[in-house]
DNA sequence: CTTGCTATGTAACCTAAGTTACAGAAATTT
DNA sequence: AAATTTCTGTAACTTAGGTTACATAGCAAG
């Protein structure tokens, strides 16, 4: 089991919240110095979405914090600010597969799905790092998606998008080996950090992706064997780009 | 290789479309009828939706044609009057799995994606029966977003459904035995049908569900043994609801 | 009735993935 | 420094799923 602290009460964490009443126009610089990650929501941002920008509450919460889990209903739209937000799914089993992470300038679409459709879906959520966020309150979010293009827009495109990797994710799942899976992860997260090294450990990794430490273990010893990756505790660091690139093409397949 | 027609120009489809002009108020009783299994788009609907819905055409589309693929554009969008619609992916070796099904009352979200997004998303959509549906132009479609709050519902409601429909299919991939999967399919079916027989191949059910024609019989063969059904050519027969009930939750595991 | 096509059955085999069960290394705490 | 916890490595084994390779059955057209 990782770390989880305890399941905090989404009433509880507003009324500690360092709260910023809705107020001026000047108030729009503050707010857009927070959104600095969200081009797509404040660019063309018109009156009626600023209005629900301003009307948002920042507040802060802690790493490993459970922000919702299996049928637990939500109140408000949260836009991430700084940190990152792991949405996944576990299985009674006690294993785990990551469905997408949110980050500065995402939103949480289950956390939309609950708020349009009013059900709540049995998924979990949980801040992996301390995270900085605008709560807007359900019928603020409502409003706001009734008058403002720019925010309608902004909702729909997340959703698509999401969508688009969710079948991405089943593709996977149902087409490609396990070690493809892997070598593409890397790949992809050495793309994001330009080669610099991952901090993961096996058994994250396995949750990751919804396998087991020893599968993750087995596989990134034979990446290393082919020389793409050098293995160390809690790290992987890239040692050749083209070799693990190859790999997660299914080239060089045994 | 399941019976695959030719692959249809979208704007060819319209010129020999049955186009049905927009027109008179009375024009809605008609559109009504056709979209009666659209209670959620047509109940709530304002003006600025039956706007929409009377200027779309009505076109035929016969079985087995393809309707987009693999990075294709879509110029409209498309609610399904009658027949039904696979939309699924495929590998490069030569495998299926569906994603979902549009039918009466659905629209095609990666459709939507499209349509929103601008971008075309490699995957594949399928009429299964001779289809109807009515089509809507982009422009018109981007317009009733902005004006139609009900479609907007519509439209929202639809997508965060099919969200997390799909992590339903990944959470299965990710956790489930095949013969789980297979029995819940089963089970489903015939949910959906009363008991009746379902009509399908082995290696169809392979397709849908993203493994091999082997696998599936060896499963079904396994599932008749245990008299939760009794198979035929191209049908499968529901013989004890319980029994499959139970196999479905993974009792009776071996 | 024969030919041919499609669907199913099945055995033998192979491989990917998961499991069990440790051992040992690296970090952290006491 | 010793003790403890957290990671990693790995071998042996099991099982699920996929593959190959046929055999046979049902159906349909000529």
């Amino acid at each position: 089991m990782s770390a989880i602290s305890s399941l905090v009460d989404h009433e509880q964490i507003l009324d500690s919240a360092q709260a910023c009443p809705a107020e001026s126009a000047s108030q729009n610089l503050h707010i857009k110095a927070l959104l600095s990650k969200y081009p797509a929501l404040t660019e063309d941002a018109d009156a009626a979405c600023w209005n629900m920008l301003n009307q948002a509450k920042l507040m802060t919460v802690p790493a490993d914090t459970v922000l919702f889990h299996e049928a637990m209903e939500c109140k408000h739209l949260m836009l991430i600010v700084k940190g990152q937000v792991r949405v996944y799914k576990d299985s009674p089993e006690g294993r785990e597969v990551t469905l997408y992470r949110v980050e500065p300038g995402q939103l949480c679409v289950h956390n939309l799905n609950n708020l349009v459709n009013g059900l709540a879906y049995p998924i979990m959520a949980q801040t992996e790092t301390d995270m900085q966020g605008l709560v807007i309150p359900r019928p603020i979010f409502h409003k706001t998606l009734e008058e403002s293009a720019s925010f309608r827009t902004y909702v729909l495109r997340t959703l698509t998008e999401r969508l688009s990797h969710m079948v991405d994710l089943v593709s996977g799942f149902a087409f490609d080996r396990l070690d493809l899976r892997i070598a593409c992860w890397l790949n992809h997260e050495f793309e994001k950090g330009c080669g610099k090294p991952i901090k993961i450990t096996h058994s994250e990794l396995a949750q990751e992706l919804g396998t087991t430490r020893e599968m993750v273990s087995r596989i990134l010893k034979e990446f290393e064997h082919k020389r793409c990756v050098q293995l160390a505790r809690g790290k992987i660091h890239l040692q050749c780009r083209h070799t693990l690139k190859l790999v997660s093409q299914g080239q060089g397949k045994k």
